[in-house]
DNA sequence: GGCATTTGGTTTGCGATGCAAACTTGTTTG
DNA sequence: CAAACAAGTTTGCATCGCAAACCAAATGCC
C-alpha cells in the first residue's frame, strides 16, 4: 500500500496511522492536561477543558476503557470524588500520537 | 473562557480551536496532497489517499461544500473527468490548522 | 451486434460517535 | 423538611464516516 515512489507517500501514511482515539479533539485536551499533572479530579478537567460533565465522563470511560488512562473513586469529606490519570500504555500513546504529528507538520 | 492562570490554557484552547472539517484524517490526507499539486485527479486522490471511490465522493463534496476546494468535472476523451483544487480559502485553512498543530507540538 | 466488464463516479444504509439534556444519588442550606 | 446544589452517569438524538449498492457510459470480446 506504501509502496509507491510518491513524495506525499510518508506525509499520508502519517495522517493515517493517526489514533483516532486520541485524535478527537476533547480527548486529546484531556490527555494533554493529564501528561503534566499526575492526577486530575473531574472539575478541574471539567473546567480546564471546558467539557460538560456528561461528556467529559463519557470520553473519561473511553479512555479507560482503552487503558489509556485510569480512573480512581473516593471522596473529599462526603462528597464523591473522581480523579484520573495517565497509565503507562497513555503516555506511551500520546507520546506516539504526538510523534505523527510532529512528522505530518515536519514533511508537510 | 481562557481567562484562568493555567500553563494549559493555551494548549488546550489550541486544541479546541482545531478546524474539525480539516481535522477529520481522510479530508487532512486529501487537502495536504492538493496542497501541493493544484489540480488532482479523482482516482489519483482516491489511489494516493487510500479511500474509496464512494468515501472519496463525500469528503470532496464536503470540502467543496465548505469553500476549501473547487470540482471541476469534464472529460477525457469520452470518460468522466474530476478534478479538484484547492481554494485560497482552502490554502488559509490548512495553513491555519498546521499553525494550530505546531503551537500544540510546541506547548506540549 | 450483443453481452459482460471496466471506468468513473454518486447515492444509500448502517453502525459508531460526540454532545446535550435528563436523570440519579447524596449533601447542604434556609 | 423542602429546595437547591454537587458530582457524576445515562439516555436520546443528530451527525459522521465508511462500505456496499447503484448508475451511466465506454470498452472488450465472441
Amino acid at each position: 500500500m506504501s509502496e509507491q515512489h510518491n513524495p506525499n507517500r510518508q506525509l499520508i501514511d502519517n495522517v493515517l496511522a493517526l489514533d483516532r482515539l486520541i485524535h478527537e479533539p476533547a480527548r486529546l485536551a484531556i490527555l494533554t492536561v493529564l501528561s503534566s499533572v499526575d492526577w486530575a479530579e473531574f472539575s478541574f478537567l471539567e473546567d480546564i477543558c471546558a467539557l460538560s460533565k456528561g461528556n467529559l465522563s463519557s470520553h473519561l470511560s473511553k479512555l479507560e476503557a482503552a487503558g489509556l488512562l485510569e480512573i480512581e473513586k473516593s471522596f473529599r469529606g462526603k462528597r464523591p470524588l473522581t480523579r484520573a490519570r495517565l497509565t503507562d500504555a497513555g503516555q506511551q500513546a500520546l507520546q506516539q500520537y504526538r510523534i505523527q504529528l510532529a512528522k505530518l507538520l515536519q514533511s508537510s
